[in-house]
DNA sequence: GGCGATATTTGACACGTTCCAAGATCGGAC
DNA sequence: GTCCGATCTTGGAACGTGTCAAATATCGCC
């Protein structure tokens, strides 16, 4: 309830200057011991705390960097933001995080307020259309890196992971696997990485000879739980011959729905049905079948990004934008094992 | 690149003074329309982008909130960072997302960092010892509520769900159903929702004319989904005829580890051990045995939080801090279903 | 006691905004 | 033609910090 102590203050204390408090704060090697010693005791008698409002209007640029992503209850993202945030606490930075929530005009209203703020840079896994915004923001003077996204411009940084490559591998599986009956779940499709793993998928059946239309899609309206509940009941809804025997999910939280819908009718996994799915996030391993998933390095995602954020901050004039791409790998585990009763 | 662009530059352009500018900013209905268009013109052609820190260090305080949790990775936390997060942008904040991790430092570090953003104020779940540094923020201006917390002194708004209730029904339900053999699983002992829950669990022991003792306790070390694994081994290596039959774990997490390692070991659930877990997290559903849990309003915990804090903030001299308590609700499912098959 | 050299401290300005008292402009009434 | 009120605009003083050139203190030494 005290109105906030201000440097004068603790100056007048001290019976220093404000130039010296400030130079005890910043570069206490150039202030002699005794008065040091002195404006440290009049700080904490006083309990000074510094104004960082003040000291970033000076400095023209916030400590902060902002982080966007699509949806903060999905353990992808968390991960993601860990790894950010271990990064930046290295280097003196604070973390904004964001929710866009997949919605353009929440992701706008937050770089609205991210620039505001004069924040360090801009850590985002885009929305849909947003490269003009983000191309502005950049060419104002805000870094943007993106995450788990590449720029179509080249004029950003970029931290990425081969999603073509990975739907290609866990289709591959399946198809290994001896399915023959196959289906993709995941949506939006306006969603890059969802439509991405999907053209995985499609690329590693045409390398097995086998038509696009081999692969039954089933688009979901997000990629939660409940979602791949949704999608679970469509598929136990079809006749048991015309079943897909391997499944493939944009996200293990879609794949996870789909086992628990699968188990609750009694549809057998992986006996009746295989599933993969994506992004292998801790609960994936801990499923009661436990899951194949494919893996992406969340959390070394983040340090990447918040690492070639620090670096384009730090950069000279000449600053070369750099796309970072990641191998993802699959797991293999329970709910995709080989031996398959039926068929 | 560009250097930013001040609000005089606009006034300049627009040919007016820079207070006009920032009527047109602020108080736009005071300002003729033809002049307000002029400027809205120059603030586009110049892209011109308001310094947050500059009001801020006018207005005295930020525009932002302070949510400090244990653990961003818990579902349990980001559905808590979820309602506080939708109540401050109606109210037209940001929050900064901060994660402990549960340890004293790190918190240190982050309560530092947001007094001196000067934020409006901090939602916080506190690590144990934490008290008189909230208390001392509190008083040099910071208002502080407590998430998923109570203050021993009443010195700060608080909300908190009941967890001696939530331990007690939970307790109760595994009684009722029959159970002789009983455990608790949970840790570490320092966080106080862990204390809580065991003493509830107790609790309804008691009541029901049991010894403590017939409450086996397995404290872990954290509480995720690999300390409910390393329990479940613990649990496992017991002879069957001694090993507990109702297991209570102090979140969903662990509970969920719990359960893969009970079925990798051909352990039914709950066929040879029913399993009750904690927060009611939206995996709790959807594991292949849908897990009982004890149902918090997370959201509404975040909500109601964020709404004391606004209170605070406009309150006038004389606020009282309010403590908000939730009640837990027992969702029953089939982990912990009554019909049990041995004994 | 005075000199130069070094170590330390000072004081004023700048950062970009908001706020407010005071000034300018205008239309109309007398 | 003057004056009044209403409407709009202006100019400058804060807010709290960092920076830097300039001023002052301190010291060793002759």
């Amino acid at each position: 309830m005290n109105a906030p102590v201000s440097i004068r203050e603790v100056a007048a204390r001290a019976g220093v200057s404000v130039g010296t408090v400030s130079n005890v704060l910043n570069r206490p090697e150039i202030v002699a011991l005794s008065t040091r010693e002195r404006v440290h005791e009049a700080i904490k008698a006083l309990g000074f705390v510094r104004n960082e409002s003040a000291r970033q209007l000076r400095a023209g640029r916030s400590r902060i960097i902002g982080l966007v992503v699509l949806d903060v209850a999905n353990p992808f993202f968390t991960d993601v933001a860990r790894g950010v945030e271990d990064e930046a606490s290295m280097a003196g930075l604070a973390v904004i995080l964001c929710n866009s929530d997949d919605q353009l005009p929440k992701e706008t209203r937050y770089l609205e307020l991210l620039e505001e703020h004069r924040v360090q840079g801009i850590l985002i896994t885009p929305v849909a259309g947003a490269d003009e915004r983000l191309a502005l923001l950049q060419r104002r003077g805000t870094p943007v890196v993106l995450v788990d996204a590449t720029s179509p411009s080249g004029g950003q940084c970029s931290v990425a992971v081969d999603d073509i490559l990975g739907g290609d591998v866990a289709m591959s599986h399946l198809i290994d696997g001896g399915h023959q009956r196959l289906a993709y779940i995941g949506g939006p499709l306006s969603i890059r990485q969802v439509a991405d793993r999907r053209d995985g998928a499609l690329r590693a059946l045409a390398r097995a000879g086998r038509a696009p239309s081999a692969l039954q899609m089933i688009e979901t309206r997000a990629l939660n739980v409940q979602a791949g509940q949704q999608a679970g009941a469509a598929i136990a809804a079809q006749p048991a011959s015309r079943r897909p025997t391997g499944v493939f999910c944009a996200n293990d939280l879609i794949a996870l729905g789909l086992l628990q819908e699968m188990t609750r009718r009694g549809i057998g996994v992986p006996g009746d049905i295989a599933i993969v799915g994506y992004d292998d996030i801790d609960f994936a391993a801990a499923a009661a079948v436990p899951l194949s998933s494919v893996r992406q390095p969340r959390q070394q995602l983040g340090r990447t990004a918040a690492q070639l954020l620090l670096a384009e901050t730090l950069a000279t004039e000449a600053h070369t934008h750099r796309q970072v791409t990641f191998k993802p790998e699959l797991e293999i585990r329970q709910s995709s094992s080989a031996a398959r009763t039926g068929a």
